[in-house]
DNA sequence: CAAAAATAGGTGTAGCTACACTATAATGTA
DNA sequence: TACATTATAGTGTAGCTACACCTATTTTTG
């Protein structure tokens, strides 16, 4: 019914995060129900499905917290979609996908595959390219910003 | 030193989260560090600074699970930033900012401030402002749908 | 009016997120 | 070579997020 009292809060980071909880269960509910996976999970397994990296470097590349990504293994080891190998130093821990985690992702693809369609018929192919730029551009200030201390 | 390997991942969700994520770290390092409180408690106080809600109606405001709200409200409570009056309706619990929280938010609108500028400094104006307009947009077409079921 | 349906909100559980701090191993330097 | 520094990863704590399920009150309807 659209009653909005538009409290236009012009804080990026609200912004932001308000879109992100709404295209996040927008996502979960498709993708939990027919997958069983979070879309953070399939997220997951995409990224080191391409490449195995040690934790830090990992991290960095999918823009989160060394510690979170920790958090988040956790249940995608016991799942047994996930495991980590020793690298050449023993500090290092290379995240690499199992044959089961490599399976359960191409499970999920078909419903990824619905629910990112679904959100562009919902937005317009034309305004989800248009986030997509905003989105890289303000990620390549932010990231070159930060990795220059 | 950018050396990014360029897992372009097309998801638009796992794009918003990861932009979400840095973005929140970087309001956060500045917001906590001077003013003691996380973004998403300054943009709750901030709501309810303009205008007291019902709970159900105060999630919907803000894009969150009703029981999202629940549970971020408890520390604020705690912390004497937040109550909770009777509505004429004895279940309705209206979500109202005390003289505390008052206080709080505007010793901490000088650093969300601050932050704020500091990011559109670094992505430019123009691309925040393309940035919000997208994230409107997005909004809007999300709440119809999702209003309509 | 009594039973059914709708509305308002909370709890159990579980995953996501990050800072401060810690442990261990590799590297650099006196 | 011994010691300090740096690099890699984990833990304690705490807040954010949401689904499934529950309770209580109001409204609807037979």
């Amino acid at each position: 019914m659209m009653l909005q009292t538009s409290l236009a809060i012009p804080c990026t980071c609200f912004q932001l995060r308000k879109l992100t909880r709404t295209v996040t269960r927008f996502y979960d509910q498709r993708l939990l129900a027919q997958a069983g996976l979070k879309n953070t999970q399939f997220s997951l397994l995409s990224h080191v499905l391409q490449l195995s990296l040690p934790m830090a470097r990992l991290a960095a590349e999918m823009g989160m917290e060394r510690t979170t990504l920790t958090r988040n293994l956790r249940p995608m080891i016991e799942a047994g979609w996930i495991e980590l190998q020793a690298g050449g130093d023993p500090r290092q821990r290379i995240v690499a996908i199992t044959a089961a985690g490599r399976e359960v992702q191409r499970a999920a693809r078909p419903a990824w595959r619905a629910a990112q369609k679904e959100l562009e018929a919902l937005l317009g192919a034309q305004a989800v390219a248009g986030l997509h730029g905003n989105i890289e551009h303000a990620l390549a200030c932010l990231t070159e910003f930060l990795d220059g201390n």
